[in-house]
DNA sequence: CATGAATGAGGCTTCATTCAT
DNA sequence: GATGAATGAAGCCTCATTCAT
């Protein structure tokens, strides 16, 4: 609501937009929120700061265009994981590998997800609710089609994300590469136990 | 290094001290770092601004203070629940329990914790470094002892904690409460399916 | 001089213009010469920013457009109702009602010509000065016919429009009503009194 | 309510407050409240930009110190003036010379007083409100005593200050000098006659 | 040990005006 | 005539830190 100041009405003004977006996205990825600036995003995008606030009102805006940006292409990107693997399961293991890569790849903009938290709680968590929303009614769905363990939909689903973020943080934020294999066994193994439908006794 | 500028002499010093970063600790917790100010820290603890000075070098200081002296309680904390239990999995199901009661009861500390990684981004891998190395050698041993499952322990490590780091962070930082029963429950079961060791085949 | 920078030759241009005056006499009205801005002028006249500057070299001039418009209207108004008034005193309190209900009905525009004095003194000083020249020659004249008391013309002219001023202030600007007949009829009294020669001694 | 951010404590402390508000006073007074910057300010009173801060919120409150703290000085002075003098019409005849003059010598102030109704307009018509409930009782009790003519007392104060509003504007603001005894007297006339009490018919 | 006034760099934001289309 | 994106100077204000007392 209230999101751009203007809407570009000209290809120019679009071009521009995205040259602010494309600039504070390295802005903040570097320095973090508080220590980038305005004047840099502008420098780096190549016009004068005034020109900033003809499409975002503030910086945290701009935030808020990035990490809004950023959720849908996750989600859209995460969803196309799951076709063409037999089982929740598989999804999950793949999903894992693919979730970090793409924070690897993307680090700036995982970063700012990660400190948008502090900056604007609202926002972070509505991007977490949207990821869970479509989360839920997928793992339901697998758990009535036996695929995977019962228990409360939502712990789950909160328990295979806090795996993914953490190991996004460690290896995006931190190490800027990919985990060795090994860790990726490791971790898609206690996927697999963890997911799978408890052993009859 | 670079530690307090002073270690207090007197009692009235050290309490001085003690009062700046209960203050410290309310203020980071409630307005997070950067809306924090020096001077509502000092107004709170009852001194004058310059006082501040005395006992900390900077603002970054009293934040490394606040995280080291946490850091130390919960390491403490975590390895004292180790007693009594039967074996490493139990541990780590009562682990993640008290874990997150912990963060629940400490937010504004575990909330300083997961800002800190935007601050004084080595101070926060040295905080979870240092979780890791006690971890990791009781991982092997209990890979060893045939009570957990194979695996590269660090991954293992890695893992655990970031499902108990992201419980904590929805639960003390959004919710302010306990998780219900339920979501306890099923995290619990999906470590020890996940953990156990693998069943023949 | 420095006038408009075009003089609308066409229908249409004039229309323009003319919407920008009736958008300029609210915004400053509402908000105040400073707190006013060209893009909500210009938004309020629905044309494009750009479009402003085409009829008026600057934020000032629209203000002395206005100012002028106003001073000529109110000088034809005043001097139309001397007509069918037996004497100055009668013209005088005639003057009071009348001027404090202009100002009340367009207080938009009364609101500017206060606020002028601190952005363009000269404009100001100009439509006193133009009030006053129409206005010393009819006091002297009804001096001459016994009708006023003696004095200085240009003081008695001053101290009645302060009189009108300051009415015109509480009761446009503040109130944003007549004042209750009690007051009027105060005042039109102690006109009267004031005015009218002094009786011999 | 919550006017100064700090009460000084130490005598260096409140004369920097006075230096500031020396300063404000001139720059206003000189510039106008729209073009007088803080930066400027703080030069004049030989302190640093962040001073100013200190003792005021904003610039904003510095003006309304200026005219809460000229508002009273002004009321006390034109209280002591009653003294000694044998009647109301007395009194305002001596008023009217008193408050040109005030204004005159201290243009800047008076200047400021009647620009801020355009930046603060609860605080210019707070400074009039106190004037008017200090003025209606005297009159009242003038009325009382057969010292001024009948009518409603408000309308009279109203008046009368509209009067010496207007000539202190042109003389203090335009001219920058006293007018001259010959408009004085042409003014002090008219009130004679217009407050004393109306002549038997 | 403690005080609290002073510093000053630095950032965000506004907006009148220009100009290419 | 009209458009609307772009400009960039200018100003307010914050706050960590210093220092004389």
């Amino acid at each position: 609501m209230a999101e751009p100041v203007i809407t570009p009405a000209t290809a120019r003004g679009e071009q521009t937009r995205q040259r602010l977006l494309d600039a504070a996205e390295c802005e903040f990825g570097e320095k973090g929120f508080h220590n980038a600036s305005i004047t840099s995003i502008t420098q780096r995008a190549g016009v004068a700061q005034g020109t900033f606030y003809i499409y975002f009102r503030s910086k945290e805006e701009i935030l808020r265009a990035l990490v809004r940006q950023m959720g849908t292409t996750l989600r859209r990107n995460l969803t196309a994981l799951t076709e063409g693997l037999p089982d929740r399961v598989a999804v999950e293991k793949a999903a894992f590998r693919h979730f970090v890569s793409l924070a690897v790849e993307h680090r700036n903009l995982y970063r700012i997800l990660l400190e948008c938290q502090f900056i604007d709680p609202e926002l972070y968590q509505e991007h977490y609710q949207r990821l869970i929303s479509g989360y839920v009614p997928r793992l339901i769905k697998a758990q009535q089609a036996g695929e995977i363990r019962e228990g409360n939909p939502e712990a789950l689903a909160w328990l295979l994300m806090g795996i993914n973020y953490f190991f996004g943080q460690r290896y995006a934020a931190w190490e800027h590469r990919m985990p060795p294999e090994e860790v990726i066994d490791t971790v898609q193994a206690f996927l697999e136990q963890g997911l799978r439908p408890a052993p009859r006794t």
